[in-house]
DNA sequence: CAGTGGTCTAGACCACGAA
DNA sequence: TCGTGGTCTAGACCACTGT
């Protein structure tokens, strides 16, 4: 056994779960005010805001300072293809998300230059990418490119656009090896309001390096995938001895 | 900005957090009491626990129920290497792990079974490995593989063992694909109490489905990989046309 | 302005660990 | 038993959102 008792705030959670999970609270809803739930469940408002918090890192809810506490539409669940060409690494979405990106030329922080194999201060372009599924901010990717490599008509903030990935590659030599480096963390305080998710849900970080036949690194991309809504997806593919791959 | 005057746990958290980097609390040392600490920085007891739950969450801090809060000591940062050989999956481990595993034959459960690709009921052999270092706990694997592949001297919970995957490599048929589906959650309970982390410390789960030429599935893994202590990596190689590939 | 969530207080009582 | 953390209360005051 593991509770012989759940603590109050687990059985306020595990009631609201089920009537969010049977449709009794509508996705998109508002949930009664704070006090009205803690005097409908007879405890006090700490008690009834932890139960709250177990939902916000489940993913479930989401509050607005102001206005009330929502029950979350539920997000399509994105599968991130590792390895791919960078076309195509994202699949398993029937149609594309909706992409905001903005691009600036920045110097390079320490470890942005570590990652591209330059020294500190080149100038790179950051492509700052949010997707969106209707209203609501899907997951983020940040992609440095140094500055000659990026494709100038992206670099002037045009607003929203598809797949500048597509782009990207377009203008990149071929690539002979990306690597991926995948971690679990809570987002950063500024992750998690660009988000709007609560900043105890984890999320997946995958630094992606991509370099080009000659060695050079063409492209760095950190991703920050919300794991209630993401997975990556890595498949290896050996024939008999050790070759053969398919992203 | 973000923050004008942070609220009070995150500037405790903050203050202990220094402390703790510095060396001024020294790694497996106690902190003082909580009712000590709360009334050294003059705040009620919530709002202390508020502090040291942020540390916990960072995975710095361990509180053990009725003896107090310890400061972790720091763990080495493993790097799980994806689509290697089994035996190889784990690099970056100056020395390895120290790991305890059990064995038991359970029948599949239904997620157990469309993983493996086997009717449900099929029996299986259920490998929970945990690896620690030192005294501490570091991280989870549950491995299944059917029990006709299972290698016999290993059935009987034998209690640690360096290296079972190297045995079982011995006993499969080459591989020719491994999938490994990567996603960031929070620990479940059992997980948490197992692995002595705080229910908010992020973690990589990684589920790996490795089948062999004939396209049987031959193992199936869970890892759990607390994302304080644990990065995977995945590095493709591409030559012109995509094949070629290392773990 | 009224209503909402955000933070904090000063205690109470329970459960666990070690002696 | 005692000291520890675990949970909860009842209420205060602040900050944000809308009217």
């Amino acid at each position: 056994m593991i509770q012989p008792v759940a603590s109050r705030r687990h059985a306020i959670a595990d009631d609201l779960r089920n009537q969010i999970s049977t449709g009794r609270i509508a996705a998109g809803e508002r949930l009664p005010s704070e006090s009205e739930l803690a005097s409908h469940y007879k405890v006090s408002t700490p008690t009834l805001r932890n139960a709250l918090a177990i939902l916000q890192a489940e993913g479930l809810v989401e509050k607005i300072h102001g206005k009330g506490n929502f029950v979350r539409r539920r997000l399509r669940r994105l599968t991130y293809v590792g390895g791919g060409r960078l076309t195509d690494a994202w699949s398993g979405a029937e149609e594309p998300l909706r992409v905001t990106i903005s691009a600036t030329n920045i110097k390079a922080r320490r470890d942005l230059a570590a990652l591209l194999g330059v020294s500190a201060r080149t100038t790179l372009t950051e492509f700052v990418c949010l997707s969106y599924e209707g209203n609501q901010p899907h997951s983020l990717a940040r992609i440095y490119v140094p500055r000659d490599l990026a494709p100038t008509d992206l670099t002037d903030g045009a607003p929203w656009r598809e797949r500048v990935e597509e782009r990207l590659a377009e203008l990149c030599p071929p690539l002979v090896e990306i690597r991926e480096t995948v971690g679990a963390r809570c987002p950063t305080p500024e992750e998690a309001s660009t988000l709007r998710i609560s900043s105890a849900l984890a999320v997946l970080a995958i630094t992606r390096v991509a370099a080009d036949i000659a060695g050079r690194v063409v492209e760095a991309a950190v991703l920050v995938l919300p794991g209630d809504r993401a997975d990556a997806v890595f498949t290896t593919h050996h024939t008999t001895e050790g070759k053969g791959k398919e992203g």
